[in-house]
DNA sequence: GGCGTTCTAGAATATTCGTAG
DNA sequence: GCTACGAATATTCTAGAACGC
């Protein structure tokens, strides 16, 4: 029933992080997060280094050239990030970026189709789910 | 009445602006216009390039490492952007942003005390006094 | 009050119809309609020729390399085609496309911002119009 | 209370695809 | 084939919310 636009950002990402020329995106040991290198990603994935790079293994696999943009992706596509940074000042380096998505596991392409673009109604759904549970304090929603 | 916290970020871009050591922060041609270069700003400013450089100039004038963080600050002091991407036809790579605020203007610092962070409280101020000029729509508010 | 956002598909349009550099796009004799030659747009704004050049002038004016997303644009802010092309005649030589619109003429820069284009708010008016001159097939509106 | 930092979301425009006419 | 438009996603700029100091 449901299939994969392949030129939908989560075909893509999936792609990114299992593709071993891609050195930016990759998942954690347990398969769980997705991890970003975001220096790396911008010079290899968005082709816009300081240097003026360009993208040399994934060629225009996204118009733009801002890492914001890819994060504003992430989180429509329900992306949350782990490890919240706090005020990061052990090296001078950037640790990666740790998002995490029920739908987003190693392993396990099949999941990939229920990542869906939180459009407007989808967002109401939610919306219902979480005030009908904070009224409803002892009862959890399917 | 009213004197300025030189801790406080309008204070800091102020300063940032108007030295000479900082290359990734100056005026337009005009005088009107705040320029910053992302990737130098990241360097120079925040101490957090990719080859791990400290801040040299301006030490720990933030505690951020992210740009994104300056970004927010400069909507919340209520400076907008102009000329977003393109119409820069210079370089392949990194053409400034271009930041306004009408209390922001070369050699007026005595403008700099009306950069106010847009609060909660301040901000329901302007919406009132929107609705209010919506509803007398021939009428002027101080 | 109303002021042309620089970044916007009108004044892109604008700015390329002004350039003495932009060869594709030009004015007819009367300067009432649109002038673009797809073929040499493609190439010199795009910059998606089939030899793979580069935006010279215009570098990165827009994100698309298809020619088909300008012709969304135009219509997006009301623009209209004359001259539908009856079996393109006798050789590759392609006519320009004629577009046109009310607020597009030369020497009039101050009806860009008439442009507006069309939402779904905007939309939801122009189909009220015609609902009710559905209903009341008798009558016209203004 | 204010301010700075971070993560997420809203809103508008831009781009693509499909499909009526 | 061609034009116009709806709908969905992509990109950008701005703002909301939460937390710590």
């Amino acid at each position: 029933p449901d299939s994969i636009n392949p030129d939908s950002f989560p075909a893509k990402l999936w792609w990114l992080v299992n593709s071993p020329r891609c050195r930016s995106v990759y998942w954690d040991t347990r398969g769980q997060e997705l991890l970003i290198e975001e220096q790396l990603f911008v010079r290899e994935v968005l082709g816009a280094g300081p240097a003026g790079e360009e993208a040399a293994g994934a060629a225009n696999l996204f118009k733009t050239k801002r890492f914001t943009s890819i994060v504003r992706q992430l989180n429509l596509y329900g992306f949350h990030k782990l490890v919240k940074e706090p005020l990061a000042r052990s090296g001078p380096i950037s640790h990666p970026h740790h998002y995490h998505s029920p739908h987003f596991r190693r392993h396990r392409p099949d999941l990939v189709v229920h990542l869906k673009r939180l459009t407007r109604a989808r967002k109401v759904k939610v919306k219902v789910k979480v005030a009908v549970s904070m009224e409803l304090p002892g009862q959890l929603l399917p």
